[in-house]
DNA sequence: CACACTGTTATACAATTGATTAATTTTAAT
DNA sequence: ATTAAAATTAATCAATTGTATAACAGTGTG
């Protein structure tokens, strides 16, 4: 009866394998079936570990949502600066990447309402969620700035903040409800929709964020773009 | 030592009451701190009583949750019955709803949350929540649709169902990061925040669902309509 | 009033939980 | 090679979990 073979792993390698681990779990099994033996067993380690490299499963647990939220804007921070061309390619960009892989995934969403679910009762939780939502809420503003002084649009932080707000809330709305897809339409038709819908929240000319020709290979669909997503 | 007393009560009674003590558990605890034990002191039995009315613990969450989105359907449906007027009057009234109490709440939204984490790997629940996004969906569409028509907007069914689509991600993402607000802003903005985007959104004549003078007084802010909405 | 029915309680049970500790093995420094 | 430090395993702990079962008690029926 010999011991398990093992590594020692620096202290960063190690600490976010833990956390992987704990997200495939909780996506996997929900926050109730994410024991830490399971959630060592996915990472390949022994229980002890989680005492070792955080002070309890609850601690390993908030860390686990900061590195999944800390994963989320920087993905969307990243979308937005991949984009290049006018800002208006940037905005569409930027939308039409969380209205696609690997931005939309339904794993990620079942992960990201399981943490929102305890911020209201757990002060840890709440902390990261402001946290990744004033960053996204910042990105937005950034993007949507200039694209309303280009077009002369009525401009002030307050407008553009109010702006921010309801885009994200379509954002997250679409964003949640199109991952978790319950079959009442394509995925597909996700991208343009949002895309006029923007148009119209910030009160652009029609096709002012659709596509020019080019410059949004980045979003995966860069050759079909047509008849399904012309609400007029 | 004698036994506790009790009451014979009606199996729709009895039902109704550990389903509601299961909400109030898991809002407060999670799923996970949501046990039979803590769910049956909430509703003042003893632990058997799950076992007689629904045949595990997992089939009374599953049956709390279709509770739920029961009365959340429910709710919706009777806001939008409830307002009476034009048809902008009645769409608006319905918006406006959805971003203030008591639809708008944040124990309701943490439930709600909790539960969609669960979509992905219950079938269950995800017939459920499929149920309840088309009722969404439909109530959504019914009110757009006259409303198009008034103003002489493009429309056809196809244009009616993406509107509801868009519409119904905007109230869903303002409805939860209003809820479970965070602090950087104040949560009253929103009803003229969805407002003015709805307006948009659907290319209406601005003020177009803005309160023409009453009809709103179902909301609960019939007097005060202004001044506070300014950020800056 | 006695009866049967069943809603309800009380208790027991094996399995799993998160946490703790001591014993080991790896790794790096000497 | 030797040694010391610490990363990791393995085993144990009390507590809690969901389920099952038998005893009890309230309710309506004859």
């Amino acid at each position: 009866m010999s011991r398990k073979t093992f590594q020692r792993l620096s202290l960063d390698v190690r600490r976010r394998s833990l956390m992987e681990a704990t997200l495939t779990c909780v996506a996997r099994h929900g926050l109730h079936g994410a024991s830490v033996r399971r959630i060592t067993e996915e990472a390949g380690v022994t229980v002890g570990l989680v005492r070792h490299y955080f002070g309890s499963k609850d601690d390993m647990i908030r860390n686990a949502y900061a590195y999944l939220v800390g994963q989320l804007t920087a993905q969307a921070s990243e979308s937005a600066r991949a984009a290049e061309g006018t800002p208006e390619a940037q905005l569409a960009s930027f939308l039409r990447a969380n209205m696609t892989r690997p931005n939309m995934d339904e794993e990620t969403v079942s992960l990201w309402a399981t943490f929102i679910g305890r911020v209201r009762h757990d002060p840890g939780f709440a902390e990261i969620h402001r946290d990744g939502y004033r960053e996204f809420l910042s990105v937005l503003e950034t993007l949507i700035e200039p694209v309303l002084i280009h077009h002369g649009c009525p401009y002030s932080v307050a407008i553009c903040r109010n702006h921010a707000i309801a885009l994200n809330g379509l954002i997250d709305g679409l964003w949640m409800e199109g991952a978790i897809n319950s079959g009442l339409y394509a995925q597909d038709i996700l991208p343009d929709l949002i895309t006029g819908a923007a148009e119209r929240l910030l009160e652009l000319p029609a096709g002012a964020l659709s596509v020019p020709d080019i410059a949004l290979q980045s979003t995966g669909h860069p050759t079909h773009r047509e008849q399904q997503s012309k609400p007029s």
